[in-house]
DNA sequence: CTATTGACCAGGG
DNA sequence: GCCCTGGCCAATA
């Protein structure tokens, strides 16, 4: 599933749910999710560009820092909505 | 090895 | 339309 993670595109940003898919866990969006907040690889495995199927961010239990994540991705090039939520329409992986 | 938890997602009230 | 509940997978203790 780290793979998948990695594969991502830089300005582009996948939901915990697409990734598991991919990964070939269609319902293990949870532990995707768990799988990257205890990453073997922090450095290598780009979690900022993992949302929720929403695009909405985990809240301030990522990174380190609430608004941390939407720098990464704005720094990318990612989208940010005025809701707070990433450009799925613009920036969602494989959309 | 088993039990609990955690950054999810979908359905029902 | 929003809030609460249930079920799945993976990782840690």
């Amino acid at each position: 599933m780290y793979e998948v993670v990695r594969q991502i595109p830089r300005g582009c940003v996948a939901s915990y749910g697409q990734v598991a898919f991919l990964a070939g866990n269609p319902r293990g969006a949870r532990g995707v999710g768990f799988a990257m907040h205890r990453s073997p690889e922090p450095g290598g495995i780009p979690c900022h560009r993992v949302v929720f199927k929403d695009g909405g961010l985990c809240g301030g239990l990522a990174f380190g820092g609430e608004g941390i994540q939407r720098a990464l991705l704005e720094e990318e090039g990612v989208v940010f909505l005025p809701d707070g939520r990433v450009d799925m329409a613009r920036c969602g992986w494989l959309k």
